[in-house]
DNA sequence: TGATAAAGTAAGTATTCACTTACTTCCGGA
DNA sequence: TCCGGAAGTAAGTGAATACTTACTTTATCA
């Protein structure tokens, strides 16, 4: 027996619940005795809130993951005229300084997108590919007026992300942050700063090693080495 | 009823058959029956084979996923004295240049690692910190020469890590690879070459933007600016 | 101060799950 | 050729699952 709610007030804690159920475990792993039990409240009436427990994750993604705030702030960043380290920096800071909720909801993404793989591409239209077209064409832009190295920016823009997805996902959904914590301000400006300054080095030293002034590349040479290491890899 | 098999190579088939279910829908969306179902084979026989679906599934993750092919080849790579271009992409290739096989043990352990969270550290510990502290270990050495900029070695190799394996994922686990092909060798060689030139670079262009010399950071000027970005970041 | 509607619950149901028991089929070697 | 043991199966078991039905409690307002 629970203290008594209005609807939508115990509706929306039976989503908070459900979100860190959710998160912890993914849909597959996550019953609706759990949730309710942890909600404090009779399973039926999570059905009268929700007609499904699959409505109900639905809901808990659509309700959350509207992240319009973030890609406005970006887009935002993006326009504001500042130098590229501040904007790269920043649009870094954005991903790496979250909430608990923020990192409940990219664990639960991440679940969605690997339980539900014929929805995880519309998962990743819907709140990854703008995030790629504005930084792809902010890329674009500088390679235009020569300040970036010419490579293609989606790969460029994957390069960045990934830095910094990639950072976070080890922090936080692997345990790393108990063998070492990280200041997400230095992470930003240290890992903006190393795609960055390979972004617009003019004089490449890797193009002593096989990539040309443009940034195309000279393959010839190197391929066999690579070739036969492919062969093994392959086992 | 199926064709007879020896027991070694029905256990095999089983393994098989699971790898690719366990990969697609995470162990808590596999069933047992699916197994057996598309293995050609009655329930009762997978339990003669494996005392638990648990088994069959660690069974899989320690036979799979030894690994240890990979980290020697790394450590040779590492160890063989050519430029760090050639080593860098290398690292890279032997990442990305994946068979259809290694490409479901990774979605298979990217669910292990959100699904049982208590055993992900394990994992990582097991699979995953080793490259680091070879790869830590390299990028050490070159700041001690005096070739890579002073900044943290664990996270510059974090950096390179993630610029790799997030692109793997998305064209991987997201169906990136739907939108746009890529060509490993050159995507191996554009983002290690990215990598590489911003940890090389020796007057880095974000020095006139914060970052001195030796890679601290000046944090003075900019916090501020930076701090009122988390305010409207956390709602 | 009751009537009422909404909040909340006890005790189910059908189905599915991992796993078992008791049986049949078939190959290889003496 | 025949038999022992291994490969394979039909038909279950109890527990857990998503979801339902029929009921009780309680806040609110005329």
């Amino acid at each position: 027996m629970s203290i008594r709610l209005s609807a939508q007030d115990r509706r929306q804690q039976i989503m908070t619940v459900a979100v860190g159920l959710f998160a912890r475990k993914g849909y597959q792993g996550t019953t609706t005795r759990e949730i309710a039990g942890e909600a404090g409240v009779n399973e039926a009436l999570l059905f009268r809130h929700f007609p499904s427990k699959e409505n109900l994750y639905w809901t808990i993604i659509e309700e959350q993951c509207s992240a319009r705030g973030r890609r406005q702030r970006i887009h935002e960043i993006l326009k504001s005229g500042d130098d590229d380290f501040q904007i790269f920096s920043r649009v870094a800071w954005e991903f790496l300084a979250r909430t608990p909720h923020d990192s409940q909801m990219t664990r639960l993404l991440w679940f969605t997108a690997l339980e539900n793989h014929t929805l995880s591409e519309r998962f990743f239209r819907t709140y990854v590919a703008d995030f790629y077209e504005d930084l792809g064409n902010h890329i674009r832009g500088r390679i235009r007026q020569g300040k970036f190295r010419k490579v293609d920016p989606l790969l460029a823009a994957r390069g960045f992300f990934g830095m910094i997805v990639y950072h976070f996902l080890i922090q936080e959904l692997f345990g790393g942050e108990r063998y070492q914590q990280f200041d997400p301000e230095k992470v930003s400006e240290t890992l903006a700063g190393i795609w960055l300054a390979g972004m617009q080095s003019r004089t490449p030293v890797a193009a002593a090693n096989g990539i040309n002034g443009n940034g195309n590349h000279a393959k010839a040479a190197r391929r066999p080495k690579m070739t036969h290491k492919l062969a093994i890899s392959k086992k």
